[in-house]
DNA sequence: TGACTAAATCACTATATAGTAATACACTGA
DNA sequence: TCAGTGTATTACTATATAGTGATTTAGTCA
C-alpha cells in the first residue's frame, strides 16, 4: 500500500503534485544558502545592530555603547554580518565604520513585522502595561 | 572623552542620531520576536518542508517520503512550524494534513532568493558543473 | 621608540537544537 | 477486544554558536 511517488490517492483536494505553478524545485545547496541568510538574521543582537546602523555609518565603539553588548561580542556579530555581505566596513584611522550594505534586510524585517503585527502590538501593549505608561 | 549618548562628534557624515526617519526603536521583546521568526526559517529542512507543501495539503507520511528525512524529525519540524503559526494541521482519520498557513513566508523566501541572486546562480552553475550536466 | 586606543581574535563555557531510535498515542478495521 | 498504521513524544548524542575575558593586531600621537 506504499505510495509510489506522491500522486495522492487522497487526491481529492491536492493540486497536481507536479507543482507546475511557481516551483523551481530548489536544490539542497540553494536551501542551505537561503537558510544561512535567515540564520544571520535569527539573532536579536544582530538585528539590534542592523537597526542601530539604520542608514548611518557607525563605529564599533558607538555600536558597543548603543547596544550595551560587549566589544568582543559586537565585533563577532559584525564579522558574521560582514561575511554575509549585509554590512560593509570602512577603516579610518583607529576607527572602523560599519554601514548596512544590503538594504533588503530592512524589507525582510518589515515583512516579518507586518506578518507579526498582532503579536507585536500585543507585545507593545504588554510592555506599556508593565512599564506603567 | 566618552561619548555621552551617541551624538557623534564625528558627526560629519552621520544623520542626526535621534533617527527621525523610520525608526520606531524596537524593544528587546520585539527584536526577540522578529529573530524568532527568522530562526524558524533558518533550517534547510524546514524550508524544504515549506517548499514541498507549497499551496497543497500534504500528510506527514508524504512529507517524510518527499524530504527523505526521518519521521520523528519531520514531525518535530512540523511542530516548530505549527508553533510559529506558519503551517496549520487538519486531522482526517489516521492521517494529518499540513498546509502553509502564512503565505508571507514565500514572499520572505523570494526576497532572500533575489537578494542572493548572483550567489544562487553561481551555485546553480557549480551544481551543474559538479553534476556534469 | 613607547604609551595609548580601537578593533579583531583566541580560548573557553554554557546553551540550544537537529537528528535518531524507541516508545507512546490515536485511530481504523477485523 | 486486538492487530495494524500514522503521528507525536521522549530520551539521548552531537554540533553549532552566543557571550565573555584575555590577548593580539593595527593605528595614532608624543
Amino acid at each position: 500500500m506504499k505510495n509510489t511517488g506522491r500522486t495522492a490517492q487522497a487526491g481529492r483536494r491536492s493540486r497536481p503534485a507536479t507543482a507546475s505553478r511557481r516551483h523551481k524545485i530548489l536544490t539542497e545547496e540553494a536551501l542551505e544558502l537561503i537558510a544561512a541568510r535567515f540564520r544571520v538574521l535569527a539573532e536579536p543582537m544582530r538585528l539590534k545592530i542592523l537597526h542601530t546602523l539604520g542608514c548611518n555609518e557607525i563605529t564599533v565603539s558607538e555600536l558597543v555603547e548603543a547596544t550595551g553588548a560587549g566589544q568582543a561580542n559586537v565585533s563577532k556579530h559584525l564579522a558574521v554580518l560582514a561575511d554575509a555581505r549585509l554590512v560593509a566596513r570602512r577603516k579610518e584611522g583607529l576607527n572602523v565604520y560599519y554601514r548596512v550594505a544590503d538594504q533588503t534586510v530592512f524589507d525582510l524585517c518589515d515583512a516579518v513585522c507586518s506578518s507579526l503585527g498582532e503579536k507585536l502590538s500585543a507585545q507593545h501593549d504588554a510592555v506599556r502595561h508593565f512599564a506603567g505608561a
